[in-house]
DNA sequence: TTCAGATATATCCATTATCGATATATTCCG
DNA sequence: CGGAATATATCGATAATGGATATATCTGAA
């Protein structure tokens, strides 16, 4: 039988879990999706497409603030280099934001839960 | 401070309820809808528009089989009384269907938990 | 007796969210 | 040398949702 699919995320769930990772330290686009990736076991894997604009988002609602970052060749101390990083620190508004998610998550799981048969302890 | 909107239902958890209520025994749409808007508290209420094409899909994958009821009034015997009840009876298919959503979102909730700080015992 | 609210099923449409593809450019490593 | 990885971002087609609309009956309170 195969792995039934896992449901996908909400796009709380998701958001919730940018500002999980962020609340670790400032990051960027790429480094959060592979955290995500890997934390997930590759389940939540992000595309580019729900990935930058959930950023902007978070952005324009305060959530984060933004810095670039020129990142610059290892061999190499062109300032003319294109290579550009956006960083993404969570902001308190941002911290506040990512508790009522983990909140409102208990919650939402706590309800499901009641609809579902007790997970019972399996006899051997 | 404001209750934090839960997350939206993903379609497969809305699936899933669906066939958690019908795993009690047929039902009929409209009664669904009342089941899983009492057992959440008002949370999971589900519009018409999201109940009746869910449960036709539920049908056409034969998750679950249907039967019309000709619901009559009760200081009545008309028979061309219109009123009518959609039964759904959940089918094997769809137990197997039901276990498959519960096993999936105990993995979906694990791994959302991995993001999260762990829930501590509260000092009193 | 009347009339609002509940019961009961179902679809339409505008909005929103998602996935896959596309675009661009650099850097790493074999 | 070249493909995979790094890095950001948008476009367009598809899918799912919420609110409204449609229809018809039944219940209970004023």
């Amino acid at each position: 039988m195969p792995e039934a699919p896992l449901p996908r995320l909400s796009p709380n769930h998701a958001e919730m879990l940018v500002l999980s990772v962020l609340a670790e330290g400032p990051s960027y686009g790429y480094a959060i999706t592979k955290a995500i990736d890997l934390g997930s076991e590759g389940s939540f894997a992000m595309g580019a497409a729900k990935l930058y604009p959930l950023l902007a988002r978070l952005d324009k609602q305060g959530l984060v603030t933004t810095t670039w970052e020129e990142v610059k060749a290892r061999d190499s101390d062109d300032e003319t280099n294109g290579r550009r990083r956006k960083w993404y620190t969570l902001s308190p508004k941002g911290e506040r934001r990512l508790e009522q998610h983990v909140q409102a998550h208990r919650r939402f799981t706590a309800l499901i839960d009641a609809f579902l048969p007790p997970l019972e302890a399996r006899p051997a």
